[in-house]
RNA sequence: GGGAGCAUAGCUCAGCUGGGAGAGCACAUGCCUUACAAGCAUGGGGUCACAGGUUCAAGUCCUGUUGUUCCCACCA
């Protein structure tokens, strides 16, 4: 039999379990119509991107449903891939060009995208082979990237078909820019922030006239822009200046009074500065008004037309203007005002909002179907609370835009004629336009949206649109796996978008998940420097630790903070499953796993225990309640199986009866064998590396069936019975610790009962884990009690001759303090039992719990009385 | 303005459909007991935020209050 060494090393074992799963072709999902699919689409990291504590929360849930419906012969695939992340990696890619002192447009686009590509050969494998660290069962084969062949593709004929049907529409409205990153964002893209700013009181004279209305704003600068001044139609403090003009300070230009609903009366003056171009709410009234629109920005958010402003950054600008209405007593009073202030997700900067010509998704039509397999239950989402959260998001959504000024992503399919100005929408390059047939005609510069790609990702990974056999076999997936700040950003993308193309619900359920932070509550990020590297984690403690840390001390949907110390905890589970299974393999001399014909009451015991486990295993993770799951499998490996049932085996195992040593090793194989199967989903390193190091038949762990018992490891009255012995055994050791007798003092123990067969039994239990000498079983006391310790459970009275060390009248108050305590608690049940209300309206099987405490409670008083009367003498 | 989460041991958190308060870490005491000191045994420690309510029975369900975190929203 392979040695072991003695503490596990996770560095020897990982990499080598890897490769040979990956030989093993394990992770291979294959389209078998024997077998269920069970599917799983990772969520794609950024192809440049590092592994981050968040990614390897999010991939062990997903590796554990995997490995778990794969023990459960289901055909179980895990899509694996990465996103070409747009914004992130132009990003990063400049980055590195400004330390050669070149911008993007030095190279010219073509260039710089060779550049991105090269990039991404370079560095877009490091991600993945951090998932490969951390365990997970990817199906490497079908490998996908989102600018891959087989996803453009998909991107292209949704773009187009979108288009056809009219749900894709370019046109002129107020998008959120990032001047920084130069582009436009979608809403989701807009992080929202409160931020301590001023409330600038200014006064527009209403042309001749000696009036003025005051209007208040937080962005002054935008005045530029302004083309109106509306108050509420029904506001008659203005009502008669409706229709007349006012002149804009600073800029001169006649602007009218107009009325409208949006104002509101209570807030403020009750006028309102319209900027159709740099306000959502302006520029719905500029439609309504049919008022001009004055851009006064440019892509970098500096003044354009605005006079001698022109070039000055908003800021400047913003001060410039204020020192001038100042100067001009135009400023009637400045506010101290905390407003929200929209950044872009990626750079922080304030984004502007600006009209602009963008490609939008219509999304009323697509958010039907999409809230309708929500509310059906078609789509469910784990834990529920997150329904709503979607569904209130979908039913609000706004039009979603596509377009960013970017290089790298897919760029839009779109032309435009020079000679008449048709935009021709294709899914070949076109040679001429469409409607005149002019080969003047240019294609759109724009990319689209990243997330734009990866809410195909379930199907265009599969292969849409072609109709492959895996998409027609994997397709719907079964789980989406991810944390609630990606709800918006891509699910409930996916969902309509799967909706829409395949008219089928892209998953049936959405597992949420909360996002890591750090020890402190804090969110993990680069500028904090808290951020712990998983790496390090799987490093020090190796993979299987962090994955267990990760699965447990969570529930779903909640925040979890990351603790190194429970790594550490995590790694010495760790420790002691290797250990545990050293002691069975050095202990064994059989070569076949089966139970033996004859089980000891301590078999039964820990089989039961075994079989239970399973049931409630296998019940928790149909119901993604991992960390509940973990925590079962733990304790009872630790506890039940470690502190007890080996110890129980030793004197077995170290006796003379050759064929009860047998036995022992058998139960020992069998339970060690199948607690590995549970365990393997969470830990799948260490338990392969053992499994494969005791006696089996299959190949590998991971492709081994998932235990499942019908009755046969029940037995339920001998697991009691045994819980008896423990019970006293326990009660020894406690009388003993709280009497600091040493272990090697080892008197003989009298135990009075009249389970006198099940305590006969255990005789050798008592020596090994109670210190006992000698083991005398009677239904009567012994003499002599007075120079005896006592020990008294409801099942059983015994006796400890420790003359020494026995002070009788200390004896005789320990056992009162101990019959205090007992009655106290049967006074609670026989209150309980004598309430006519809980007798008549609890359910039996509770009632008979509480005569069953009574009655121990009545024995235990009763053998305490006993004992207590013997000292007496 | 709307919505959600959280409040349980010194710390971090579990506690699933209501039925005698749990884990890890920390702490204390005693043990190198031939699997494991990354270990074993034993122990201390909790008005389950507060106030009502439903129920035979509430940490668990309902209402409200307080504190805290977060999400959404076009309050200029």
């Amino acid at each position: 039999m392979k040695e072991l060494p003695k503490v596990y090393d996770p560095k020897l074992v990982e990499k080598k379990i890897y490769d040979m799963w990956i030989e093993g072709g394990y992770f291979h999902a294959h389209r078998d119509p024997e077998k269920k699919p069970f599917t799983i689409v990772i969520p794609p990291p950024n192809v440049t991107g590092q592994l981050h504590l968040g990614h390897a929360f999010d991939e062990t849930i997903q590796d554990v449903l995997i490995r778990y419906k794969r023990m459960r012969v289901f055909s179980a695939l895990w899509v694996p891939g990465t996103d070409h992340a747009g914004i992130a990696t132009q990003i990063k890619v400049e980055e590195k060009l400004r330390e050669e002192g070149l911008t993007r447009f030095d190279l010219g686009r073509e260039k710089f995208v060779e550049r991105v590509w090269e990039w991404k050969e370079k560095y877009g494998g490091l991600i993945l082979e951090q998932l490969k660290s951390l365990g997970c069962s990817c199906d490497w084969e079908r490998l996908r990237f989102t600018m891959d062949e087989i996803c453009a593709k998909a991107v292209l004929e949704v773009f187009v078909r979108l288009y056809e049907k009219g749900l894709i529409y370019k046109g002129s409205r107020i998008i959120n820019w990032c001047p920084q990153c130069t582009t436009a964002l979608s809403d989701a893209e807009v992080e929202h922030e409160d931020r301590d700013g001023n409330f600038w009181h200014i006064r527009y004279p209403v042309k001749d006239s000696d009036e003025y209305l005051v209007i208040a704003t937080t962005r002054p600068e935008t005045m530029l822009g302004d083309t109106a001044v509306a108050v509420h139609p029904e506001d008659e403090r203005y009502a008669y200046l409706i229709g007349k003009h006012c002149i804009l300070p600073l800029v001169n230009r006649e602007i009218p009074i107009i009325a409208d609903e949006y104002v509101d009366k209570e807030f403020g003056t009750g006028c309102v500065k319209i900027t159709p171009c740099h306000d959502p709410n302006d520029f719905e009234v500029g439609q309504r008004h049919n008022l001009e629109q004055v851009l006064i920005m440019d892509e970098n958010a500096r003044i354009i037309n605005g006079g001698k402003y022109n070039g000055m950054d908003r800021y400047e600008a913003r001060k410039a203007i204020v020192s001038d209405l100042e100067q001009q007593g135009y400023l009637v009073k400045t506010e101290a005002h905390s407003h929200s202030v929209g950044a872009c997700y990626r750079c922080s900067t304030t984004v502007e909002p600006i009209t602009s010509e963008q490609w939008f998704v219509r999304m009323k039509p697509l958010a039907k179907e999409a809230i309708r397999v929500v509310e059906d239950g078609t789509i469910k989402f784990v834990p529920e609370r997150f329904t709503k959260v979607y569904t209130n998001w979908m039913e609000n959504v706004h039009d979603w835009c596509i377009s960013r000024q970017l290089w790298w992503g897919h760029q839009i399919p779109a032309w435009y004629c020079d000679d008449c100005g048709h935009i021709t929408v294709s899914r070949e390059i076109p040679t001429e336009c469409e409607a005149c047939h002019s080969s003047n005609i240019w294609r759109d510069p724009d990319v689209l949206d990243t997330w734009f790609s990866s809410a195909l990702w379930p199907f265009s990974t599969l292969g849409w649109p072609e109709k492959t056999e895996d998409l027609e076999y994997f397709y719907p997936t079964d789980v989406l796996v991810t944390g609630y700040d990606i709800i918006f950003f891509w699910v409930a993308r996916m969902i309509f978008s799967g909706m829409e193309h395949m008219k089928e619900h892209p998953f049936h359920t959405v597992l949420i998940h909360g996002l890591i932070r750090d020890s402190q509550g804090r969110k993990m990020s680069k500028s904090l420097g808290n951020g712990i590297d998983p790496m390090e984690m799987i490093e020090r403690f190796g993979a299987d630790a962090l994955r267990f840390n990760l699965c447990t001390g969570n529930s779903p949907g909640n925040d979890m903070r990351f603790y190194v110390e429970r790594c550490e905890a995590m790694r010495n589970f760790a420790n002691k499953i290797w250990n545990a299974s050293r002691f069975v393999l050095m202990n064994l001399t059989i070569d076949k796993n089966e139970l033996p014909e004859k089980l000891e009451l301590e078999d039964k015991w820990i089989l039961s225990k075994l079989g239970r486990l399973a049931a409630e295993v296998t019940a928790n993770l149909d119901k993604y309640e991992l960390g509940i799951a973990a925590n079962k499998i733990y304790d009872f490996i630790w506890d039940s199986y470690c502190d007890w049932y080996i110890e129980l085996t030793k004197p077995r195992l170290n006796g003379e009866d050759q064929e009860a040593k047998i036995n022992a090793q058998k139960v020992l194989l069998f339970v060690l064998t199948d607690t590995l199967k549970l365990l393997h989903p969470f830990m799948p390193f260490i338990t392969e590396e053992i499994w494969q190091a005791l006696p089996h038949d299959g190949e590998a762990l991971i492709i081994e069936q998932w235990p499942a018992y019908g009755d046969e490891l029940s037995f339920p009255e001998e697991g009691a019975a045994f819980e008896m012995v423990m019970d006293a055994i326990r009660a020894i050791r406690s009388t003993r610790a709280e009497m600091n007798v040493p272990a090697a003092k080892r008197p003989r123990l009298y135990i009075v009962t009249d389970k006198d067969k099940i305590f006969g039994n255990c005789r050798a239990y008592f020596s090994k884990l109670a210190y006992a000498g000698e083991v005398l079983i009677s239904d009567v006391p012994p003499e002599n009690i007075e120079g005896m310790v006592s020990v008294v459970t409801d099942e059983a009275r015994m006796f400890m001759p420790m003359a020494e060390l026995v002070d009788l009248e200390k004896e005789r108050e320990r056992i009162k303090k101990e019959l205090e305590k007992a009655k106290k608690e049967l006074d609670g049940q026989v209150k309980k039992l004598s309430n006519q209300a809980f007798l008549a309206k609890a359910p039996e099987h509770v009632i008979n719990t509480e005569r069953e405490r009574a009655a121990k409670a009545q024995a235990l008083i009763e053998n305490l009385q006993e004992s207590l009367k013997k000292l007496s003498g």
